[in-house]
DNA sequence: GGCTATTGGTATTTTATTGGTATTATTCGC
DNA sequence: GCGAATAATACCAATAAAATACCAATAGCC
């Protein structure tokens, strides 16, 4: 557990003889490591037990100083699993090029994600799909839709179509669309990405509990085989108050690119 | 099996005193590999027992590591067959040229386009610009602002803000802030940019012309020097009705064979 | 085609570690 | 002296971590 979070028993030691009662200096303590980024939003404490013996005082006492940030919002605990500094909402960044993988990036910042099902089917195309997809219309095409939640507040809802043929059953994705049409053999080569900013709609913004009207990022991406044919068409909307895209650019080759 | 696979059991060895939960340990040194190129897309891991017995572990340990990349997207696994790393998408490098550049892009869609200027001049920075720029109190900053129009619509607001030792005037910029630092010798190398959506301010609107709350696109960049230094930061506001960013993704992985 | 070794998948149990709580002693201020 | 804040002790409950034993799908060989 060394690692950072002892960092808390230095500044406590740093006030010993305040004569202040000893939950109020090692609730300071905690909450001086957590506002100057010692650790950060998602990492965990030593376990109370651990406080205890290094800190040399009771558990009961630190049980004080932790709950009074508990209840501050400071930190969050979990029976049985551990003391946890709370997540803040802030604006989350995700780099274009792991675009991939929403859960990976949320969990590295310490948000517990999830997703809620908002459509998996089979229906009918829309003239929008047959004509990104190729589809004729005697054809069907499966539609995913999920709603992306971190830390029980919902982030980005994400609507994906594809052929009927490439996902017969749209009800057995895991958690990754990509990992399920691997395991069938449609391996995406070449995509391309489109994001621009909308308005949300009234049906929108309630799935992701904003009032209407505020802005989004709105991301479409069609997704080509090897083969050139299309197979994925997916309409993306973020938060826009709380999703950042974060592209790294590098200028390649001489000065002489072409310029504004 | 062993090929470079076998390095995940050199870093997992390498932490093996941590003190983590041995499905951490094992969950990172995996990651570590597929981070580091050591194994790639499509490729093999060892099975979950060959993991267990070189690693002495349990396979049950062994697979709460692997099932924890897999929800993660970074493995795939497909019963009977084998465990392997997933395919993963992966944005071209954009040269920083093309993503800024306004005119090109416009006059690809058929458009005729013009700038204003909003703003060309040195002033005392403020505490963003000190902190951005690496300036001192007693330095100036050149700003410039313009407003990007195609087709007499106005598209964009641009307000970029640069140290005034590389920019001495501002005035005498032509149509590239580009072109004019690379006549100083200041030619940035590296951008990272950030883009989100807002709703648009009273100001902003009425120069972009739209009623005010309508969503835009907000972009801010900020370049680096070869020596790593910051040599421009800027901060643009897209209509979003009017303008899309399009990246095109590539998924790295084995090209024919090696698929399982 | 069908057998078989090898692969991932699952259910169940044990153990250690975590936070949670009730109860009691001490200190300090009025 | 009384009471509230402070601190310590001992025990309870939930969870995570890990191991065991067994099930099911796939690939490859004959």
């Amino acid at each position: 557990m060394s690692e950072a979070a002892d960092q808390i028993f230095a500044t406590l030691r740093h006030q010993a003889q305040s004569g202040a009662p000893l939950y109020l200096q090692l609730r300071k303590s905690i909450e001086d490591a957590v506002n100057r980024g010692l650790i950060g939003p998602g990492d965990a404490l030593p376990s109370e037990r651990d406080i205890a013996t290094k800190a040399d005082i009771s558990r009961v006492t630190v049980r004080k100083a932790v709950q009074d940030l508990v209840k501050g919002g400071i930190l969050v605990q979990r029976h049985g699993s551990g003391t946890f500094v709370a997540p803040r909402m802030e604006r989350v960044e995700q780099s274009l090029s792991r675009l991939t993988s929403f859960t990976e990036d949320m969990a590295r910042r310490g948000m517990v994600v999830r997703s809620a099902w908002l459509d998996r089917g089979l229906y009918a195309p829309s003239p929008d799909e047959m004509m990104v997809l190729g589809l004729s219309s005697s054809e069907l095409v499966a539609r995913v839709a999920r709603l992306r939640i971190a830390n029980d507040t919902p982030l980005a809802i994400e609507r994906a179509s594809l052929s009927a043929s490439v996902l017969p059953d749209p009800a057995d994705i895991g958690s990754s669309l990509y990992a399920a049409l691997e395991l069938t053999g449609n391996r995406p080569v070449r995509a391309v990405q489109r994001i621009s900013a909308a308005n949300l709609g009234d049906s929108d913004a309630r799935l992701l509990e904003v009032p209407p009207g505020i802005a989004g990022l709105h991301i479409e991406r069609i997704s080509y085989l090897a083969s050139g044919k299309v197979i994925e068409f997916t309409r993306s909307i973020y938060r826009g108050d709380a999703y950042d895209f974060v592209a790294e650019l590098r200028l390649t080759g001489p000065s002489e690119e072409g310029r504004p």
